[in-house]
DNA sequence: TACAATAGTTGTAGCCAACAACCATCATGG
DNA sequence: CCATGATGGTTGTTGGCTACAACTATTGTA
């Protein structure tokens, strides 16, 4: 692995980072609610029924964020909170139907746009493409630092 | 292409995009600037004089949000802005040397983190990573909506 | 010389995220 | 049974990133 190819394909790296996070954030594909929204829909229909620490845990997101995000999804109507009867401390987040609806939406409008986007993709080539890409999320690591100490050569405070 | 791979694709697409700006959001490795100013100093550097038009169409961002983030720049000593002689609209962005010396830092962090990265693949998936990654970040589309109708499917305003 | 285009900046607002402090509810040991 | 600690969430606060709109200054041009 030679540094020309690495530092292509940090390039590239850099410009997937910029395109996914900007495409995937203020599109209509989310079907009218926003990003951060979008992911805890998903979650949530996948847990079927979940409560903020395990999205907390999912997303690795800090619960304050999380409560957040959930008051405003409660408040469009697509989650309902509702507190376990043996555990009071404990809320069950799930989709309310409208809830689902957003979410079948959202998939719909996610599985087309990725249709679209294979198109544009020769066909020998969809393989390395999601082979690649599953290889490399499966390899970066889950949160902040880990994956040995080369990252913390330089411990800076920041700023 | 059928649906279960789809699916798979998406959820791997969404890792990925968490992962991917959750990694290189808050850490080290950008050598104590954020996410946004390493990115607009390593544009500036490859362009080695630029403008906030520029980087504006090469970071796909508002120019008024790239004059905030060269604000912050200038005023840590990393860039310097000088107005153009021959048209007194136009600034000149350029590194300082200590932004030169950032800019070095931030290239070994990165370029010693992916091949870390690559320490964990084994060396028979190193080419279908990065030629994945590159034909993905090529058919991806460089801002908003674009890539044929598919996506608009669904015009709704949002919220 | 008026009018339009260009280059940047400032005002304002929204989303997202984190950290710290907090409240409420269990769980447990004495 | 109560004090103490752990657990699950929420609120207060702060800060970064971004966009849009409105504005200034400078050029270009009819």
């Amino acid at each position: 692995m030679d540094g020309q190819t690495i530092q292509q394909f940090r390039k590239t790296m850099r410009i997937l980072e910029r395109k996914l996070s900007e495409l995937l954030k203020n599109d209509p594909v989310c079907c009218g609610v926003t990003m951060a929204q979008c992911h805890v829909l998903l979650a949530t229909e996948e847990k079927n029924r979940t409560t903020v620490t395990e999205l907390s845990a999912e997303l690795e997101l800090d619960k304050s964020t999380l409560s957040r995000t959930i008051d405003g999804l409660v408040s469009i109507g697509l989650v309902s909170r509702e507190t376990d009867a043996r555990n009071r401390r404990s809320q069950h987040i799930c989709l309310t139907s409208q809830g689902e609806k957003v979410v079948t939406c959202i998939n719909e409008q996610w599985n087309g746009y990725c249709e679209s986007l294979f198109c544009l993709i020769p066909e020998a080539k969809h393989a390395t493409v999601t082979e690649g890409m599953a290889v490399l999320a499966n390899v970066l690591p889950s949160s902040g630092r880990c994956c040995d100490a080369k990252i913390s050569g330089k411990e800076q405070k920041k700023q």
